[in-house]
DNA sequence: GTATTTTAACTAATCATATTAGTTTTGTCA
DNA sequence: TGACAAAACTAATATGATTAGTTAAAATAC
């Protein structure tokens, strides 16, 4: 009969919890009404189904990562800003293993445009527009990253990876292949443009 | 009353296709015993419960995957053996799209060695030694690959990506981009090895 | 060929969970 | 203070997984 003070955000933070320590698919009505003290049906006060929250725990994750790639992009430029993007979302998912899950589940299906990944795709837009990258070209390169960071993040979840050898470098060298590739697809258009012999990429400068 | 003739095969390829139909997460063993024309309590003399049972369908799915890999392969090496693998990879998870969420959400969590994981890391390791990459990178190379290639068939099987720039195009240039970094660490090692100056990679061949 | 054992189907029952219906309580606002 | 809306509750329903216990078909032993 008390009342708690509950709004989307708390509960989605507590269903957020669960989902990182449960995973998603065992995150439920009765776990989720336990932690936050009160019974399950209440629930439908705020929530209008299980389906529901779960894609709604997906929008506040992508929204909360947004945030912090834009946080860590203030004043930043050029490769570094990807590669600091890069590694934030990969922080983000080791951190929310679970919510990261439904991020990549639950994707889009259930309406709510997901904000941030058009906040990365600005950034990736950006990023390439600064180079001699044609739009059509930065869309590519936006969903190869996406695909490969996302990808990342739920193979080292399921802990798809031996453990001799450190995952964290897998994952910045294949950055690096990326950035390598954005690279190739300017000077490819630099030597369309000065119709030019092929001009060779620099490589990346800090792997071994 | 009367017997079917039931095996873990064609029990699994019902599974496959309900989940292609429905999705993982809807495969029920009410459905998948109506499809088998039997009542769910039978399911239990041949599976142990519904989440071995999508183990188990994982499992599968990694088998015939890596099967259809080593059949494309044979009498191809090189850049075109990684290509191909991964257009068979993306083919299977585009036609097995239920199937194909199963194998990367259940990742070897539960038991059932992923052999087909196996599969795909001796392609690699084979590639990687037949260049000068040394045994750890090629454990990296592996690692990016199978990250980008299992995340952009999830991405596009959620329909993440919009759909007015072909979506096969943008899989195929990560392929090289990828493809052209491994040309990169085996440069990188030449040059070690040579002790000369760095040597600037070729970049990939054929890509605009 | 009959008897025995195992296998695979069944029905009936249980349990967990999501969800709905209807009620009560609490806080807000005129 | 008194009406109203929001948010909690209890009780009930539905669905789906799972278990218990039963029966019939196939395989095997004699």
């Amino acid at each position: 009969m008390p009342r708690m003070n509950l709004d989307k955000r708390k509960i989605l933070e507590a269903a957020g919890a669960l989902a990182n320590e449960l995973s998603v698919k065992k995150l439920s009505l009765n776990a989720l009404a336990a932690r936050l003290g009160i019974k399950p049906p209440s629930l439908y006060n705020h929530v209008e189904s299980l389906d529901r929250l779960r894609g709604e725990l997906m929008a506040y994750g992508w929204e909360t990562l947004g945030n912090e790639v834009s946080d860590t992009l203030i004043g930043v430029s050029g490769d570094e800003a990807i590669r600091r993007a890069c590694h934030v979302i990969y922080d983000y998912a080791s951190r929310n293993p679970g919510v990261f899950e439904a991020m990549a589940y639950y994707n889009s299906e259930d309406g709510e445009g997901n904000s941030p990944a058009d906040r990365l795709s600005d950034i990736v837009y950006r990023l390439c527009s600064a180079r001699n990258v044609s739009e059509a070209q930065a869309t590519h390169v936006l969903r190869i990253f996406r695909s490969y960071v996302e990808g990342f993040a739920l193979l080292a979840r399921h802990r798809s990876f031996s453990r001799d050898i450190p995952v964290r470098e897998s994952f910045d060298l294949g950055v690096e292949f990326l950035i390598a590739g954005i690279h190739q697809l300017e000077n490819a258009h630099c030597s369309q443009l000065k119709n030019g012999a092929e001009q060779p990429p620099e490589g990346s400068e800090n792997h071994a």
